[in-house]
DNA sequence: CGCGGCTGTGGCACCGGTTCCACACCTCCG
DNA sequence: CGGAGGTGTGGAACCGGTGCCACAGCCGCG
């Protein structure tokens, strides 16, 4: 257990000095600078941040709060955070919560409250205004990615605009009788979200004046799994009558959960089905599933960059900035229509001119 | 910002008898004690981690060290250690590293060395030797899950005896064709686990005195993902003449992407391929995949539980422990075959008794 | 009654860094 | 030539806890 006085030491230095010459602050001589860094790399010197942190008050280390780590999308975020946090210096310290509750309170209550992470980023999770409190009560920033946060920064994509956009490609396509699956999440995370899609589903069929097929408006709920979304669209072409000849998914998966019951039900796809999904997941392209893209792991960087910048930290700038230096919160992030193979023209109808 | 000194002055003691009171080591009257208590409350004080840490050495944090987060094994076992070590009330810090590198050599030497994780579990990662010996050299039990460790305790499933198992179910299907797709790993992580899947493949073969069909002796290399095994799939069932009845697939996902790869090929499953998985992944059951079931989430709870043992901790006492407490690194971890609609007998063959 | 041992408490050093301040030295400029 | 200001260094306080040790009081036992 070496520690910064056996650097002094050997260095023929005093702490103060040792400390300077290895931090980088303050004035050392550039032949003291050496003698102290070559003394620490003899000895193995490893500064302890537990020492540093308790009287600088910063740890170099950024809390992440998460639903799930195993759905794709989070599985991205979280792997462009890590990266860009290594890359910084910095600790990733993992929190995973979907359910509101006592686990969650704790987490919020005990774990990041304490004096352990510096700042907290909260990706797909809806923070209530208490949770955004604690955090920033106690001088930390914290931000949201996708989900909510009242009073909190958000980095998000237009979900609603997006999910316009996905049903208006549907509606150029020649659709009329569309559904959506919507997604459920009955953990409550990122509902919001859900429900910021559904709405854009439901402006563009209401500018298209046309009424959703099915019952309950034609939208059905599904969880954003693939079982969820094979679930969900059994029941919703269960009846060959009602049958939609599109269906808008909230999510890739459920998208790829709607081809798997709509196979499995014997219906031709693209022909008596076209299926478009929302995320831009890894095996869309292999599965020729249109969808919206995001890019997650592009997502993760520029929120560690734009905490990165809230602590005042250095960074590369490649991304969204204000003038001030600050991080561009206002800006949605990017989002794309892809078009593959999963939508095209309904097959028994004419092509029907909007 | 309030300390534990003013805790105690609000209490009317010193600052020992706070401490004490509050960490429950010690004497302390009732009485006292919940003055403290009280006080503490009052002026929501929340103990320094930092500052417990630098002098009792322990940070009540583990570092886990995985290569992928986004592959379904990788996320699973990750969500299994996050619950389990929130529950003992320890933080879990994320290092993902998939290739070895510079990057990872900073984790090792710089992040991981630092006083900063009382412990270190590798998923799936093969650690050198070096590495192993940079985190016990600073007195820290490291333990791999999967992959290999020299020296370090090791907890894994039987890959060589389930590949076998798997393997073996083919040939009592009938099978004499038998490809398989072999794990890559282009990162080199968890390359052993494919070599020992690959030899228990190999081992089935030969006792049943079956050459494996194609070039290569019937194995393909794939990326464990399901674009790999799409890829693969392709290049192995490429020419009709050379094609397996069946296929081994190193992971689910590869098994996953073979499917479709034979389906694109206009193949007819299971009757024209039969194809077994590895894993037990969670859309297995909606794919009607034969597997060989591992519960990840299950085994990332008892790496957790068996470094909360090396560490002294108590732990509840529901997984495999050796009389003297400690965890059981010599026995496999547990694997199950399950059979679903994706592997049957060959069709135009008659049924081979073996 | 005396002494050993247990209980309860306070004082203080210490963990390993950072940072403020004092001080010495040197240089530059009026 | 003297003082202002920049450079280099050491001493010491401090961050916020923990834990050792001393000490006081009390009880029980021989």
């Amino acid at each position: 257990m070496t520690a910064i006085s056996d650097v002094a030491r050997l260095a023929g230095v005093s702490k103060s000095t040792a400390s300077r010459a290895l931090s980088g602050r303050g004035y050392v001589s550039e032949a003291t600078r050496r003698r102290v860094v070559e003394a620490a790399a003899d000895i193995g010197y490893i500064a302890s941040p537990n020492a540093a942190s308790l009287v600088t008050g910063r740890t170099k280390n950024v809390g992440v709060v998460i639903p799930f780590v195993n759905r794709w999308f989070f599985g991205e975020v979280l792997e462009g955070m890590e990266r860009t946090l290594l890359a910084a210096g910095y600790d990733l310290t993992l929190y995973n919560l979907a359910l509101a509750g006592p686990e969650r309170d704790r987490v919020f209550d005990f774990f990041l409250a304490r004096k352990r992470v510096d700042a907290v980023i909260a990706v797909g999770v809806d923070l209530t205004e208490r949770e955004v409190e604690v955090i920033e009560g106690r001088g930390k920033p914290i931000i949201a990615l996708g989900g909510t946060g009242p009073g909190a920064p958000r980095l998000a994509i237009d979900d609603r605009g997006a999910a316009r956009l996905a049903t208006e490609h549907l509606l150029d396509l020649g659709h009329e009788r569309i559904a959506h699956l919507a997604g459920a999440g009955a953990g409550s995370a990122a509902r919001s979200v859900q429900a910021l899609r559904r709405a854009g589903f439901a402006d563009a069929m209401r500018e298209a004046d046309l009424r959703p097929v099915g019952e309950s408006d034609g939208i059905v709920e599904a969880e954003m799994t693939v079982p969820g979304g094979y679930d969900a669209a059994l029941q919703l072409l269960g009846h060959p009558a009602t049958r939609p000849t599109a269906i808008f998914a909230a999510s890739d998966e459920i998208a790829f959960g709607a081809m798997r019951a709509a196979e499995r039900l014997g219906m031709a796809l693209p022909g008596a089905l076209s299926i478009i999904g929302f995320d831009g997941h890894e095996h869309a392209e292999l599965f020729g599933l249109t969808t919206i893209e995001q890019l997650p792991r592009v997502q993760g960087r520029y929120a560690v960059d734009a905490v990165m910048r809230l602590l005042g930290e250095p960074t590369g700038d490649a991304d969204p900035v204000t003038p001030d230096g600050l991080p561009d919160f206002d800006r949605p992030l990017e989002t794309r229509l892809v078009i593959r193979s999963s939508t095209t023209a309904p097959s028994a109808r004419p092509l029907v001119a909007r």
